[in-house]
This record gives structure tokens, sequence and C-alpha cells, in this order.
DNA sequence: ACCAATCATTGACCTGCATCAAAGTGCGCT
DNA sequence: AGCGCACTTTGATGCAGGTCAATGATTGGT
């Protein structure tokens, strides 16, 4: 089954009732209904307008490991994130590799509307997605100020995450660069799910290393110390924060 | 003079006979001859709408080393920058900083729109501006679509320059960083004044050593060496390039 | 249930850059 | 010209995190 590895579906006013929307791809899409639609791009989209969408979306499913697109490649479509995770990452040509982002339910890919990728997104797990093509996408733009507005307002929003992370790289140490990946992941998901103590972890090591700057060793090892001295506990696909104080004065700002 | 110390004006159309824009505050605006109406988020603008513009928009000089604005605090201006160089900075609570950007002519300071600044600005050498009251630009946001549009470019412009810049602090070497840091000050400074064997350097080595995630000595030390190698060429206020291929290869993407 | 492959952890050692310290350089001011 | 100050360079030393290597733990395939 495609969507194994999923984690169960959140809780919603349609949980239970909703169809794989893997099945769904050129029939009817619910936009309405959708459970990242106010977490999303389409937040900025009333009745009307999140219909004219649902007549280009294409809704996806994309299984662990694959490609969505790669830096260099023709920007044919931009997504949405509906479900699981994506790393968004730059490779030199060397080999040495930066991930520069975590993809969540409601973040968009192709914020920058350029002719071709920037980097490379692959699916961390199972995920759903919504493709639109870029150029119909974009006629919508100018269609609809306010979801311009709203694409504006995200692509600010990760600029300001991007700075964000600039100090990270540039000027934490090992132990406080985990700390703050740590708290920063949690409170994406509390802002997608709700409130959970436990922080999942989907993601490779040497994914968490190549987000941070480090190498894999540096990143087990710091794990390592924040377990031994009780700061986190170590649970099956994540972790629970146990020291919440001392992992929030590591990643003080 | 307060223009003392600024680099002598590009020869243009109207050098020469352009007025000292400090003292047109409060007086008649011509963003119509502007030399950077076509880099800055003017662009997007006719004639008719960059009349509007000059409308609201307070040309003024910022003498070196005074401050823009500082983060957290209340954004009531958005910025274009018409002449010299700003640092833009984070700091955490114990002191460290990381400069996150230069800006030059062309470059717009409150992408965001955001009610607070989320990092400081302060003029690394004497510069010109101009001051625009954020809730009168983003009026003319909401009724000329095309100067969202532009300021969406340039957005998203700046995440790509972010982003690349995450690859540098988290995976390149000192030399490269360096390197990186040349390669692409030239590029901007050709993008706005002709191409130019000499990069000029303005700022301080600490200031580079803030933007590169390094320290003064790891900088002065990879300067030293790249003129002991004849790579570049120590000149006052800048350096010249010798050796493009050798940093070209360091700064290999 | 077993094996192979991948991923994570841990230890020993190394190195690139940081830190500490001391000259050297340039510039404004009187 | 001479002084003071801020900035830069250079050298000596230290260490956080990288590298190399071995072992454990998980996972997927048959």
């Amino acid at each position: 089954m495609v969507t194994e590895g999923l984690r169960p579906p959140i809780p919603g006013p349609n949980a239970g009732h909703r169809q794989n929307p893997c099945l769904d791809s050129g029939h009817h899409v619910d936009c309405l209904h959708c459970r990242t639609r106010f977490l999303s791009v389409c937040s900025a989209l009333d009745e009307a307008e999140l219909n004219d969408l649902a007549q280009i979306v294409d809704p996806r499913c994309v299984s662990a490991r694959s490609t969505l697109f790669s830096q260099g490649e023709e920007a044919a479509n931009v997504f949405n994130i509906t479900e699981g995770m994506a790393r968004l990452y730059k490779l030199l040509p060397d080999g040495r590799r930066q991930i520069i982002g975590f993809a969540l339910p409601g973040d968009f890919l192709g914020l920058s509307l350029s002719d071709q990728f920037s980097f490379s997104a692959d699916a961390v797990n199972d995920m759903r997605i919504c493709r639109i093509p870029r150029a119909k996408f974009a006629q919508q733009l100018d269609d609809k100020p306010r979801l311009l507005k709203r694409l504006h307002e995200m692509a600010a929003n990760e600029l300001m995450i991007a700075q964000d992370q600039l100090v990270v790289l540039g000027r934490r140490s090992a132990e406080e660069r985990v700390a703050v990946f740590l708290i920063g992941l949690r409170k994406r998901f509390t802002a997608i799910h709700h409130l959970s103590p436990t922080i999942p972890l989907p993601m490779s090591r040497q994914d968490i290393a190549d987000y941070l700057g480090l190498t894999i060793e540096t990143v087990s090892r710091t794990f390592s110390k924040f377990f031994r001295e009780k700061t986190l506990l170590n649970v099956p696909d994540g972790v629970r924060i146990l020291d919440l104080d001392r992992l929030n004065s590591l990643a003080m700002r």
C-alpha cells in the first residue's frame, strides 16, 4: 500500500470520510474541505476562488525517498504539501549537501515562480501533495490579488526563517544548533497538529547533520548527550522533550 | 560635509546636475530620473505611478555608522537604497553577531512588510536612501498589482540569495567562503556600476568575518594568503582580482 | 526466521579554525 | 610632526567538531 509509513491522519472535521487523494487525480478535487486549507496559500481564497484552483490542481501521492524535483530542472509545476515531509537541499559539485529546509503540510514549493528550481526536493516519508502547473498558477495570481499577497507573505516568512538559520549556521555551537532545530520543529508541528510532548523525527541523522552544517557523528553525539543528561528522551521515530527550559536556554534568541 | 567619504558618483544621464537629495526632504522628489529607478522596486512603475510614489518618499542622507533601524523596532518605514552600503545583521543575546547581508543601491529594506524589523541595519559608509512610510507604501501595493509583483520577485530573489548563503555557512571552508563573497560582491557591483577590475570593500574585516561565520583573524589570514599567491592584489579600499579562475574554482557551485 | 543492507552510535585521533597575544598600519586631531 | 585610537596582520597555542574505524541496532527482502 502506498500510504504505508504515514503517521495516522490527524482527526479533523472530515476524519474517516476522506477518500484517498491518490485516486482522485483528474477527478473531483475538494479544496474546500482540505485539511491544510487554512495553513496553506489557499487561506487567501474564498469558496468560489477555491473552485477555480480546484480545476487546475492535481493531488498526488509521493512515496518515501522519491524525488519531487531537482535543482536546475524546468519548474513546470508548483506544489502544495498536504501530508508528510520533504527535504529541500542544494548540492555542491563535489557532493557536499546542504539541506535548506524541511517542508511540512501547508508549505508551498515554488514561491519564487522562477522557471527553474533553485534546489532539489524529495520525500522524507510518504507524502500527499497538490501539484499545480506553474503557468496556470501564475494566471490565477494575476486574477486574484489576495492570492499574490498571500504568496508574498509566505515568501517573506520563508526569508525570515532562512535568515534565522544563517545565524544558526554562522554563529552557533553544535549543541545550540540541535536545540534550535528541535524547538523550531516542535513549533512547526504544533501549528499543524495539536501540541504533543513528542517530536517526530522522520528524517535521518544524516539529514539533520546536513541541515545543521554538522556531521552525522556530531549530531549523534549531541543527541546522546541530551539523552544522558535527561534533556531528551529517545522514543520510537522521535524524541520527547524532558527539560524544555534547558533546550530553550540553549536555543535562546 | 555630510557626503564626505562617499565614492564619486557614477556618471549617468544627469551626472553633475544632481542636487543633493539631502536638501530635498519635503520638497520635490524626482523619482523619474533616479539613478536606481531600474534597479529598484520602482522599475515596476510607469511615470504616473512613479509620481504617486514621489508624493510619499522622503529622500535622506545617512552618515556612515549611523543606524537605519534595529531588530524588534516598530517598522514605521521601509527603505529604498540609492547610494552607499548598509550592513544587515542579527545579534544573539550574548553579543554574537551574524551579518545576513550587505544592502546596495536598488535594494529594498522591509520586503516582509511586517510590523517589526527582524534584523538591524546600519550604514557602512555614507548613504542616500528613500524613506517611505510603511502604511502608505502598503496602500500603494493595493492599488498597483505590478508593484506587489515586483516586491514579491525581489523577496523571492532575496530568499534564493539567503539559501545560497546557507550552503556557504553550512558546508564551505574559510578559503571558499571568502572566494564566494568576493565573486558575489563583484557581480552585484557590476549590476550597479559598470564592470570594474577592483572590488571596493567599504566594510571592515570584522564585518566580513561576521558575514562569513568566521573570525577576523581567519578572514585576514585568508586575504593574506590570496595576496601572497597573487590571486588578489591589495588596493586602497578594496581588492583587485588577479586570478579569476582560481577564485571561481574555489567558489564553484 | 534469517540474512543483507542501511543507519546510528561510540571511540580514538586529527585538523581547521578559534582564541589569545603582540606588533604593525593608517588616520584624525591638535 | 607627533599622539592616540581603531583596525589589521601575524604568530603561538587550544579545542570543537571533523575524520576514520569499529560495533550495534533497525529494517526490508526472501
